[in-house]
DNA sequence: GATAACGTTCCGCTGTGAGGAACACACGTC
DNA sequence: GACGTGTGTTCCTCACAGCGGAACGTTATC
């Protein structure tokens, strides 16, 4: 319903679907944390991120995932914190795999979630490998879901910081709280396939991330790197 | 995974979910049902047409859809047959109502559900309004899930048929053992908009198409198409 | 022809998800 | 301000949907 009537409230999925209030809203509640849907200020349902992905027809994303998944559970437990793989898909990321920190707490549940590349640490990583022209046209005011003036030059500035210090930042823009480290993956060719990102509590990201965090994404990225081109996924 | 993965075998499936291959078979089964995974010859399961499917971005849709149900309801009466209504979305045909004949079986279950149009009958209406180039580039070699020349032909010939005559066949080229005819509803301005279809099963189609389904469709469809002129959604 | 790895079907037990009740909040109306 | 009606949300309990073990069919490998 989401997908074809474009919005939804709680009221209204109840009586189409014919169930209680209390179940409409708790499976609202689940598209919201799985991606599918948003709440706007008027808590009316909206198609979210991961709505607008199709598949990938990218074949080595499998043997990718593999690679590299030993690597970031080195990476999350060295770091003590989360470390996340993605690629790019249009104007989205596409997690992977996640590695959660405490271990307690949901363990590679989440992993398959979208986000808008430009606020996620590894998708500006990504979205900076492209020239300036091409993420214009990529955000471009075309659909609906176009970015505004304002955001497409706070993305401009950004992606010209990734590509002078070779990493990005996501400062609280996807989640409140929640700080992550970005840097691209490039196979023998030089050309990016995806992101590696270290995520973390907000409030310890700015005394963690040069001396710590900072050193073991880029030592990460190197032996992920390492692989990638001996394997030759091509 | 079979967005992100691209292809998937249930015991992939179970091993990486951490669950049953049991489990993991109905899981995907029901994904088949839903139009989310398709299998191929050798049971490997592919992501089916409802992946390629994002948010229809048209906020008429919802108002679309309840002033038509009524008149499915009517048509579906009279027919004793499954009436139908869908929109197209790229290459695919969304199905937002489908008011099935015998209300004993799955009631408005499937409705959502999406198939590629040059299969379906109402997705055939809706593509005979596009001049042959533009079908020709919707359905171009560009991404993995082009149509071979046997098909562009094929569907070519269909769409000039369906120019001539007014409405769409499709026996059994969705599903085995089900037949159907559609044809287009246009707004006030002439511009196509959305397509009716009865369904039926294919051993009595041919006996009845021209004597009660198409009679009764095409009068469905004149009773929306004035409606919409009145009602003036735009 | 033996073994293994796979997809599929069946069925009984149990954990999950449905939904009623109650609460919080925002509106109109008198 | 009290009342009514429409919302979104939380909580708790009980029934049944869905899990997984067992068994079967098929294909591939040795």
């Amino acid at each position: 319903m989401l997908r074809d009537y474009g919005s939804l409230r709680v009221a209204d999925a109840s009586q189409h679907l014919g169930i209680s209030r209390s179940s409409a809203h708790r499976l609202l509640q689940t598209l919201v944390f799985r991606g599918f849907a948003v709440q706007d200020e008027a808590h009316v349902y909206l198609p979210g991120p991961s709505m607008d992905a199709g598949p990938a027809r990218l074949a080595w994303t499998k043997d990718f995932r593999r690679l590299c998944q030993p690597h970031l559970e080195v990476l999350s437990r060295r770091s003590r914190e989360s470390a996340n793989l993605m690629i790019r898909v249009g104007r989205n990321v596409r997690f992977l795999v996640m590695v959660r920190a405490r271990t307690v707490d949901a363990t590679h549940d989440r992993d398959g979630v979208v986000m808008p590349a430009n606020e996620a640490s590894g998708g500006k990583a990504l979205l900076a490998e492209l020239p300036d022209d091409e993420v214009r046209a990529l955000f471009g005011t075309d659909a609906a879901s176009g970015l505004s003036d304002l955001e497409t030059t706070k993305l401009m500035t950004d992606l010209a910081a990734v590509r002078k210090h070779g990493f990005a930042l996501n400062v609280e823009e996807t989640e409140r709280g929640v700080a992550a480290v970005g840097t691209a993956i490039h196979d023998r060719w030089g050309t990016a396939v995806g992101a590696v990102s270290v995520s973390t509590r907000a409030d310890r990201f700015a005394e963690r991330l040069n001396g710590v965090l900072l050193p073991l994404l880029l030592d990460s990225r190197a032996q992920i790197e390492r692989d990638l081109a001996e394997l030759d996924l091509g």
